[in-house]
DNA sequence: TTTGATGCAAATGTTTTGCATGCAA
DNA sequence: TTGCATGCAAAACATTTGCATCAAA
């Protein structure tokens, strides 16, 4: 792998992304950052949120909603997908690693890990309206 | 909702997913069919599987490898990705719905489901070299 | 006949890439 | 200087859609 060099536009989505409690896709990102650079590309954001998911220091999530979200948050931890509004939230909750044994239990090859997701009504989508 | 009306084309792709146990994408649909059908087109294939998910005779699959996957077995069951050769596979396994309680024990809001892919190495990948 | 289904092509939305230029080391 | 990073535009994919025509009912 090549030596990464310092950029700022780099350095602002890495700051953007550590500052959002939200887990937003690129577009979001994109639109983010040109608030401080407006020259910045669709493509840039891109190719260094790859960057920075391939070193490890974020996390892509594939939802299923037709884009990947992105967290700056890589501990080990779990998300909710509100089926009102389309928030993803973490959800704070222990380990169920056990599932990878049940999973394991009646087959043959070998479970590695599993990637799950819950999905319901956030707390304002609960009571009353969606707000989409 | 509009009333179905009966077409060989739709006929032959429900008999395609019913008869295999992989869990093919909309291309890998399109190519099947046209063997029978060659004149089918792929826009023809897109809608009958959506047609079919929406009446809920079929599964749409977010496996997050870029394109949805189709599965005739509507049961209630989990699937496995193999991180070799990307293959989808069925696992035989107990209920975790207990995860849902474990996930709404300190959110505010209502867990409704969950969705869950687990990844490892398939049989045929586990021993030797991965086969895509 | 009426109305949903099809084939085709164009359009959409997301993500990647080629290339000349810019900037960090 | 050297080589990664950028902006821009074009390309690559997966999927949807408009429309004239076709075929069930």
């Amino acid at each position: 792998m090549a030596e990464l060099k310092y950029s700022r536009q780099r350095e602002a989505i890495r700051n953007y992304l550590s500052e959002t409690k939200e887990h937003p896709t690129a577009e979001t990102v994109y639109h983010a950052i040109r608030k401080i650079y407006p020259n910045i590309s669709l493509g840039t954001v891109y190719r260094n949120l790859n960057l920075l998911a391939d070193t490890g220091e974020i996390n892509k999530l594939s939802c299923g909603d037709g884009s990947e979200h992105f967290d700056y948050d890589t501990s080990r931890h779990y998300h909710f997908i509100c089926t009102g509004c389309g928030r993803v939230l973490d959800l704070k909750m222990a380990s169920i690693d056990s599932i990878n044994t049940i999973a394991g239990s009646h087959f043959d090859g070998t479970i590695e890990g599993h990637s799950t997701y819950f999905y319901g009504k956030c707390p304002c989508c609960k009571s009353g309206s969606s707000n989409l």
